[in-house]
DNA sequence: CTGTTAGCGCGTTCAA
DNA sequence: TTGAACGCGCTAACAG
């Protein structure tokens, strides 16, 4: 069996009798005699060889690997953008490495720098907060970089959002067809990209279908997450009678149908709740969990194949793309299991 | 502001008229004088520095880089895992990378043999199977692994794992506490690590209180998903009237939920349920799921500080560490919500 | 088809 | 305190 001990090329070289560029050349696929194939191969198993990644990277530039930053491992909408991405990158050649930063811009700045010390080909990412500098580090960086989500407009980068309004109003339009008309907002922090969105959809939402809402019924949770939800949620039930709720994320919406059980109230009977992302976590609630499909496994898809372009091509000219929005209809609006 | 543009050591020696290891010594924190240094940082800043991994890698053998292998991305105890290292390792001065590598061994092989490129210092990992082929690539690995899971006794490889019989145990006495008789399980695949190790526990459990079980009440779900789950817990319910069910782990017990929903059996009431790993999911799931904790976090936590500190002293006493597990009694056995 | 050699960017000797 | 020079392992020119 293989060794695995530390070895080079020229162990390699020596053990084989050859010189150390017909070693490289055979084990990188160049032309070689058979012979000379033979004894580099025997030479390199024996001494169980493996390549050093940071010498090759020295020389060739590259790194084979790509980046995947996320804000939060433990939210499903990534769960799938992760599992979408790795297929792709994997076709393509490159290896997938995934970084969780947290929602704390100078961490996602810090993430940029660091990769630009060489640690990656490119980078997918999903600012959660976008600041002036994580933009202008964006814009410097050297590495190339395709943003997950809404950016500025006059930000030259590749990017790949989803349209959020548009989803919205789906969700809005939805509730309004079965009569709801007090129609709440669970929502994330409003200084995030997706927050600020949602919160514009759903204001636009509302007045386009002629509704009525108030500050009572707009919540706003300290995290896109469950236990924020949970609190949101308890807080609007004490300050409002909404007939449907909408959670900025299904993590949000599925927080919003446990605070509805326990306060008693029924799903949909009562209230209606809708989610958004349809992820996972929408199936597996229970009434399950209506949701706006942002495309988030196609704008991960995307996302991944303009980065792999851009990599072969830097001087390829600037792709932004929406992916347009669905409605999955399931128990907690009446629909079906 | 930091233009990122290509840089090096000379650059930045040039523009501040030193020399090449005077930057180094002033950007490693090495002694030189206050002019000296001034200078130095003036020119790097300005020239947008940033070191070169690789070269870097290359000269002192470290990437300062610990990678956590998971099977995947979507189990949730495999989040809660992530987030307990990512602070770990963070304090410890090294970046987590996160590499999700399918059930496949074939794939984790290739991991390992992959991170002996010099992709790592140090490697986390929780195969799901263990083969002989794995085991022989970890054992001869130059890099450090510490492995979360249990092990083959005769492999000399540092270790964090759960107990999982003694938490089936604590599962079943609470069942049996309730009045339950016919105790199901609904495992994931029998040549997994867990898989395995929990139909061991449940047998093992099942006897010692005296209960009995058959091939009936006992069903494998093809994989650890929740739709595996689902057509599992189908299945045993054609042919078998438990009056609880133990999930293998959570996802599964949110399966049994869903499908007991489904075909119109009450939880708790018609059956109990029983999950395993005390995730979030658990958490979320309607009703809430009573969950065996097998300590995923702490072991998580044990087992980065063990890669530290064998990547500091590779020459220490192999460890083996045994996490007890706690059950954690929610809606779906009587508890409170 | 094969071998010799330069140099990627860095940290670290060793001298001055 | 500072600078000059070497070499980590590899690939890609270039020479033969």
């Amino acid at each position: 069996m293989a060794e695995t001990k530390k070895s080079n090329l020229q162990l390699v070289a020596a053990k084989a009798g050859v010189s150390v560029s017909s070693v490289s050349r055979v084990l990188n696929g160049g032309s070689a005699s058979e012979e000379l194939a033979r004894k580099v191969r025997e030479a390199a198993d024996e001494l169980g060889y493996v390549p050093h990644a940071s010498a090759r990277t020295m020389r060739t530039g590259r790194t084979d690997q790509i980046t995947l930053a996320v804000a939060d491992v433990g939210n499903p909408v990534y769960v799938q953008m992760m599992r979408t991405v790795t297929g792709i990158v994997a076709k393509a050649g490159y290896r997938l490495v995934v970084s969780s930063t947290g929602a704390d811009p100078q961490s996602q700045i810090d993430l940029v720098t660091s990769l630009n010390r060489g640690y990656a080909d490119g980078l997918l990412m999903s600012p959660l907060r976008i600041t002036e500098d994580l933009v202008e580090a964006m814009r410097s960086s050297r590495l190339p970089i395709v943003v997950i989500g809404t950016l500025p407009a006059d930000v030259a980068l590749d990017n790949v959002r989803a349209d959020s309004a548009t989803g919205i109003g789906l969700a809005v339009e939805h509730l309004v067809a079965q009569g709801r008309r007090r129609i709440a907002l669970v929502n994330g922090p409003v200084d995030t990209v997706p927050g600020s969105a949602r919160l514009a959809g759903y204001l636009s939402a509302i007045e386009r279908f002629g509704l009525a809402t108030s500050a009572e019924l707009q919540v706003t949770a300290s995290a896109f997450t469950y236990k924020a939800g949970r609190k949101a949620t308890a807080a609007l039930l004490g300050q409002a009678s909404p007939d449907a709720i909408i959670g900025a994320n299904d993590l949000l919406g599925v927080a919003a149908l446990k605070e509805l059980a326990a306060a008693g109230r029924r799903v949909p009977g009562d209230v209606a709740v809708v989610g958004m992302d349809d992820t996972d976590a929408a199936e597996l609630a229970t009434p399950s969990l209506t949701s706006v499909d942002l495309g988030s496994a196609k704008r991960a898809k995307a996302a991944a194949k303009l980065l792999i372009r851009r990599i072969a091509d830097p001087g390829a000219p600037v792709s932004r793309i929406v992916i347009p929005p669905a409605l999955s209809v399931r128990e907690s609006t009446g629909g079906q299991a």
